[in-house]
RNA sequence: GCACCCAUAGCUCAGCUGGAUAGAGCGCUGCCCUCCGAAGGCAGAGGCCUGAGGUUCGAAUCCUCAUGGGUGCGCCA
């Protein structure tokens, strides 16, 4: 399926047939031989570094072993020529008819195609969002569920068995403020007066919570104490928190395999049997930590605390895993939890977090390690910053005046698919400029737009060969004979069709599917591009006089669009059949 | 003070487990629209890849140091 893989298989036979004839030495390691795409295109098709990889051990020199390949390569009659160039670059040539097979294979497999088999199912669980249940999203949150959703769909299209999670803090304090801030709407819903004071919450997103609460339970809490409503107000409030996040997850696409509550852990024995295990490991002990040097916080005093030695996995200093008070930090339950992920048998835990908890990396690595002895890897992606614009001018929030933009607004404003995709244009540790305008624009220089149209031309010259009487199922395309796409602009876009395989490889082995949306950029310039050459030379339109010539042509349009509805589909994006 | 992240064209950013002459869009300059969708197209100018060392046949990419920016730093999650 995977062209260059497959070329590299041969590449790797030559490499084998020399060292039978024992012109190359046994026992070379392979793992860094590639094939690839030229930077150059007048370099030819695929080049392979082989020769400049297997110098030294061979103790040859480069282009001398480029030489003996290329006469071996010449056998595999996929290569219609070789040449050896540079330091000892090996450039391949394809011969014209492995191209004009690529779109038929496409056609045939649909958006299967690229679909890779690396994971090999291993069990993957991406966790994020994990936003606190006491409010709406905001946009930070959003880039967070965007990329977080694209790289559990990047996983499974690269064959692994994933789960999509979502960790609720509903455990900690600021639940209690929050069900203290709805038992004022609560009052609020009877008429009474009611003043929000430094720890509660404001927002009038809670005034259908107190409503609703006055519904179900009438006036039983009124004029009570707190130890009389706040667990029941809490639970109340959470949940229905939780229906509003889970709300506006569903307005953006995201849907979650599972929601598990970090108070799920507390009195049940899970925080214990994690620390348990730890201590085991002879990782847990008293202890007073040194102040923080350069900037000492004001009421420094050192204080005896338990703590998990996670400088035994990495970190750069122990952690407190317990208050003074003998109740557990917020690191704690975190740690159990990540402790339930690998007893659940995943054998690669994601996070995705935002820049602003970096800080927590290292310890969280260390606990992972130290837990699954070092067996269960977890990748931690730090978001950066979303910051707005509107045409063009920074967009301000600000909480205390209430003008706090929230995930809801930005996808009622943009849609869900300009948001996921712009939120994917960017590297996660770069931060992004989002702007309001500029994400709906219907210009070359907006990415969503270019793409989309794109695969809605493709579209859109199907339906008017389908119009002039030309069959354009993809069965009828797939058996056109393509022998006759010989240009370059032609061969230009089959092979970036060419590419998409190696880049759903590479996109899920570092876990960034911007590389997705880079490449999707790039397949519709290649199509625009060779739409364009068209306007000069009538024989590259993709509709002809004759049905055979045009079902070629079309095969090809096809193929391309499938590729970027594939792509397309992996961030998330409804691929538009027109742009009107 | 320490840790992590970042630094690529005037601007916003790509850049493939290290590969050949570092790319795109915008902006700028010059051409082009009787043509399947010109909500544009083609061409051109524009770079010490922050700096200095190192590893390597080969470095924007890996390592060290420096500079500039962001984030965080014991009973908040």
């Amino acid at each position: 399926m995977n062209l260059f893989e497959q070329i590299r298989t041969s590449v790797l036979n030559a490499i084998e047939t020399l060292q039978d004839e024992g012109t190359l030495p046994a026992g070379l390691a392979l793992e860094n031989v590639a094939v690839e795409p030229p930077r150059d295109p007048a370099h030819g098709d695929m080049a392979t570094n082989a020769a400049m990889v297997l110098a030294k051990p061979a103790k040859q020199k480069p282009r001398d072993i480029a030489s003996a390949l290329a006469a071996k390569l010449t056998d595999d009659p996929r290569i219609a020529s070789v040449d050896v160039a540079g330091p000892g670059f090996i450039n391949l040539r394809l011969d014209a008819g492995v191209w004009q097979a690529l779109p038929t294979m496409i056609l045939k497999a649909g958006r299967a195609y690229g679909r890779s088999t690396m994971g090999q199912g291993r069990k993957v669980n991406v966790e994020f969002v994990s936003a606190n249940p006491t409010g709406p999203m905001h946009v930070g949150h959003m880039r967070g569920a965007i990329v977080g959703d694209a790289i559990a769909a990047l996983l499974d299209y690269a064959g692994h068995e994933v789960t999509r999670e979502y960790y609720i803090n509903d455990g900690g304090a600021q639940v209690d403020v929050l069900a203290r801030s709805v038992y004022l709407r609560y009052c609020e819903a009877f008429g009474r007066d009611v003043e929000f004071v430094e720890g509660t919450y404001p927002g009038d997103y809670l005034v259908p919570v107190g409503h609703a609460l006055k519904d179900k339970v009438g006036d039983a809490f009124l004029d009570k104490g707190e130890q009389f409503w706040l667990e029941e107000i809490r639970d109340f409030a959470t949940e229905a928190m939780m229906d509003l996040i889970r709300e506006d997850l569903k307005a953006l696409g995201v849907v979650m395999d599972r929601f598990y509550s970090e108070k799920s852990l507390y009195g049940t024995g899970q925080i214990e049997a994690a620390i348990e295990d730890l201590r085991g490991k002879d990782l847990i002990y008293r202890g007073t930590l040194e102040p923080p040097k350069g900037k000492k916080p004001e009421d420094w005093e050192p204080r005896e605390q338990t703590l998990f030695r996670s400088t035994a996995h990495g970190d750069d200093v122990d952690r407190p895993i317990m208050k003074s008070d003998g109740s557990w930090t917020y690191f704690a339950p975190d740690i159990a939890y990540h402790y339930d992920k690998i007893t659940r048998g995943y054998d690669l835990l994601i996070d995705i977090f935002g820049a602003d908890h970096g800080g927590y990396v290292k310890r969280m690595k260390a606990a992972v390690s130290a837990l699954s002895d070092g067996k269960v890897p977890l990748d931690i992606k730090l978001l950066q910053l979303v910051k707005l614009y509107k045409n063009g001018e920074p967009f301000k929030m600000s909480k205390r005046a209430g003008t706090f933009v929230t995930l809801r607004d930005v996808v009622d404003m943009v849609g869900p698919d300009a948001a996921r995709f712009t939120m994917l244009t960017r590297r996660n540790d770069a931060a992004l400029d989002f702007d309001f305008d500029k994400v709906v624009e219907q210009s070359r220089e907006n990415p969503v737009f270019y793409v989309q149209y794109a695969h809605a031309r493709v579209c859109s010259v199907l339906r008017k060969a389908a119009d002039a009487g030309v069959a354009t199922d993809d069965a009828s395309l797939a058996g056109a004979d393509l022998s006759g796409l010989t240009h370059e602009a032609e061969q230009a876009l089959a092979g970036k069709l060419a590419e998409w395989p190696r880049c759903v490889e590479i996109a899920a082995r570092t876990n960034e599917p911007h590389r997705i949306a880079t490449y999707l950029s790039e397949l519709a310039a290649a199509l625009h591009g060779l739409w364009n050459r068209g306007n000069d030379e009538p024989g590259l339109r993709f509709v002809q006089d004759d049905a055979a010539t045009t079902q070629a042509k079309l095969a090809l349009a096809r193929a391309t669009a499938i590729v970027i509805s594939a792509g397309l589909g992996i961030l998330g994006v409804t691929p538009v059949e027109e742009m009107r």
